[in-house]
DNA sequence: GATGAATGAGGATTCATTCAT
DNA sequence: AATGAATGAATCCTCATTCAT
């Protein structure tokens, strides 16, 4: 009988050791030798979960994304108040850089700039984050329609709102990598929240 | 007699060369080569000009950071009122995207990715993103506090604010990358500077 | 109470499954996991039989020429007449190609290319071809030199001639590997049989 | 200016020197760096000049597949009598043994195991062993029917007696390349010649 | 006995950089 | 000053073999 080996626990074992080294040196300077070190793995075990170094990464972004989604899910599903339920969307985002994630976070950019630089390529594309936009910008959008609706929310251009709501909280993400003493994360959401959103606000 | 060459000219040609290769490839997958017959030069030239493959990186950044810099002096050192003044520094983001600097654009990601991974690291450190970022935030800050002073925005967290404010150009340019077509750049400003601001101004 | 296996039946079923794979991706390119999966075993199941990747494949040459011979000497040893002998002998090569063996037929040429780099090595050398040409020759001389003897075939330098009438045997199916369609080889050895071997007869 | 090669020439010198590695060790056994070494320049190099291993592989066998095509005709375009013409066919082959080439003749069985190996395959097949089989063929074919013609051969099965009498040089330069003392290479084929090829001849 | 998970030595290939011309 | 031929260090990936279960 040979050794039997959760074979899913093992992969993910693997991605998220490579994810932390990732975040350390960015994808393309990371080695697989890395990567089999930080899993404490021989390197061609790796071989025999991943297909190579590019199938690593996309796995990391997809549970990454799954984990985001699930979070949003759990978040809003039971609200009703539009107000409340972009306060909640917000402050999912919180959940991620309160959790033990925040390393994870910092391959993000390397994600990005993968993703933007695959896009117009046919093939694989694993990373769509076209596609991940636009589920996030429909989410919102659809809230801030109902906003309107009932008169919480002043008209507005809903899909630029959307968007630029979506990019506050990407271009508030870059800085806090940069310097996460000087941007208390927190602080920040609340502010967006409490002050900025403010202005969309009926009144 | 040796021919004379304009060595600045030069160098400049070959740095806007590569950042269009930059822009497309990314810089980890960017040859020498690459660069060399996008700048209708031979491989060794290159080394005529530059140290090695970073070098022509950093310069790349820098000369789009003095372009970004000029732009937004050009367009506020006039200005006094602070509303006007912020609206002022917003379009300066256009100008960027309205010239033919888009395809640089394309390489801000990386610039990005790697200035974040050089934060930790005391050598080189060209590219001070942090410093950047900094630089900005007072600039706007400033106007904040004046706003505030004279009764013309609402008290808040300006430092926050101005940390959002930045943020959310940053991360709609990231859409933006993603797909020209479905964010109409101009008029997500005119958005930003009209309505989502709106939230600050007092009343 | 162990399980017990016929150990020899196993190993040639292992071996008939690697020739079956060598042939359909020569030597170099079939991997063990290859055989493992061809054998329908497990992959160190095939270390509990042979030392490792050369073991199988002499063993595979070994009991292809143990076929070969039996094949012969059944065929032959009956005969008296040289000129039937020498028919006899030609179509016992016959027997291969219309048995099931035209597979391993395929690998014949890992087998001469790999014994032919061995034939300056002091070493293993299992698969001694030289030794095997000798042996084939030897045979084919003592039946000319009978049928000169009692003069039913011209005087003849009988190494040679037998060197090439193995040579053609050898050629022959190598030009029917290439194409099994376009050669009919019970024809082919019944023109070599009925036209070329009267160049040897006397009249 | 940069140093001025003669590519052409530098190919073909990286070729010869990869046969006689590809004779000694088969091509399977064969490392890019005994490529560059044998041929005095650096692994690097040679990728400036073929693509791959393969690539190089192909290159050689292509040359010598032209050697042997220049040869053919330069012996036998002026010939027109038919016994002469195939004296003359199989003379050419001794010029391959009796010139330099004795050595780039031991690659020959990689070459042929390969072919066979991609005989399924529609890629690139550079090595269409099938279509220089049918060349040859048909040069001799031609040979024996105007032979037949004329009075001069016996009426045969031309396809077959010309495959077998290629096969028979196949299979005798199997052998001669195995043990280059016990076979005289040049008495091999006048005795092909003088008295194997007798059994065709009218009477 | 049987197995396949784990391994790491080995080798093909890439590409930044050097340097002779 | 300009060049591109040459290079080899660096790294991905393969796969025969080992060994714990």
């Amino acid at each position: 009988m040979p050794k039997v080996v959760d074979k899913a626990a093992k992969k993910s074992e693997i991605v998220n050791a490579a994810m932390k080294v990732f975040a350390q040196k960015g994808f393309a300077n990371t080695k697989m030798s890395d990567i089999a070190r930080a899993a404490k793995i021989g390197k061609g075990t790796i071989y025999e979960y991943f297909h190579n170094k590019n199938d690593i990464f996309e796995h990391g972004f997809l549970s990454l994304m799954e984990l985001w989604e699930t979070n949003i899910a759990k978040r809003i599903f039971r609200i009703t108040d539009p107000e409340e339920k972009l306060k909640a969307i917000f402050y999912s985002f919180l959940d991620f850089f309160e959790g033990d994630h925040s390393e994870i976070i910092d391959v993000m950019l390397d994600f990005w700039a993968e993703a933007i630089r695959q896009k117009d390529e046919q093939r694989l594309r694993v990373i769509n984050l076209e596609k991940i936009y636009q589920d996030f910008r429909e989410i919102i959008i659809a809230v801030l329609k109902e906003g309107i609706r009932i008169g919480r929310f002043k008209p507005m251009n809903t899909f630029m709102v959307a968007s630029l709501l979506i990019g506050m909280t990407d271009g508030l993400m870059l800085q806090w990598i940069m310097n996460k003493d000087l941007i208390d994360i927190k602080e920040a959401y609340r502010c967006l929240i409490e002050e900025v959103l403010s202005g969309i606000y009926m009144k």
